[in-house]
DNA sequence: ATCCGAATGAGACTCAATCTCAAAAAGGGA
DNA sequence: TCCCTTTTTGAGATTGAGTCTCATTCGGAT
């Protein structure tokens, strides 16, 4: 976490009206601190085991607040519970799930997302977001 | 509903060391009664309001079975209910949501689908299945 | 420092989906 | 057909992620 990091989470708080607190800090700080894709218990678990008094209530409204700003991915990997990620400054990526280990593999491919904006404006559509997650299994063995 | 869906349904079940009930029955006849994307609350509506007395755990139960063995898909819109179409014989397809009316429109794109198995490959995996929704809003308007 | 509207948190609530288990039904054998 | 064993069913309980409530606490403008 750095300075810029922490100017811009006040930045969109006071861009939505809200108040800076220590809690929401905390969230971001936390999702911040790693590339993982954590859900939501994982994520208040450990701030509560840093040491920073957080209800879930505050975990989730402030999660709202950071994918709506894009400062943190939500995805849904099919098993009922929404994985985060911070989205920092790094490019877009989809995922592969390796449905025999779990395992999330980050890929990105520049003509997979031009296919996509083609395909939505055929239709007579603009291509606001998506979902893509390819289900894999390793080669051979 | 044909002679021939009956007996695949049938075969299924016996595959699956099932029992053939009328419930499991009405359920895949429920499914396979319309195109459309709906969720398990509206099966087992419209089941019971065609006068067969069925639970919602059996109407799960089923599903369940009929989408192991590819007879119905399975689909995630991200508002927490699955949402359930029949697979017939019909080609595989992707969805485009349209986020102003909800509007679920169907298409497919070899392209798409040759790329995202490259994708995987090149990853060292096969690809075993993919979730693929565009949301999209309409051009102009 | 004061004040007032916003934020927090404990726990209630929602709702899709799953589980429980006693009662009912399937279906093979005779 | 009638048994008999095993599976299936269904009403309702339970689960679990996420949301909501509202009394209390806190941020921050003045």
């Amino acid at each position: 976490m750095n300075d810029s990091t922490i100017h811009n989470f006040k930045e969109i708080l006071r861009k939505e009206g809200l108040r800076y607190t220590k809690q929401r800090q905390a969230v971001w700080d936390e999702i911040q601190s790693s590339q993982e894709h954590r859900d939501a218990e994982d994520i208040y678990m450990s701030i509560r085991n840093n040491g920073v008094k957080v209800s879930r209530a505050t975990v989730y409204r402030t999660i709202d607040v950071l994918v709506k700003n894009r400062m943190v991915r939500k995805m849904d990997v099919g098993d009922g519970r929404n994985r985060y990620e911070p989205r920092l400054d790094e490019a877009h990526h989809d995922h592969m799930i390796c449905v025999e280990t779990g395992k999330i593999i980050e890929f990105y491919n520049e003509e997979l997302e031009d296919l996509q904006e083609k395909i939505a404006e055929e239709n007579g559509y603009m291509l606001v977001r998506h979902i893509h997650q390819l289900f894999v299994k390793p080669l051979k063995k």
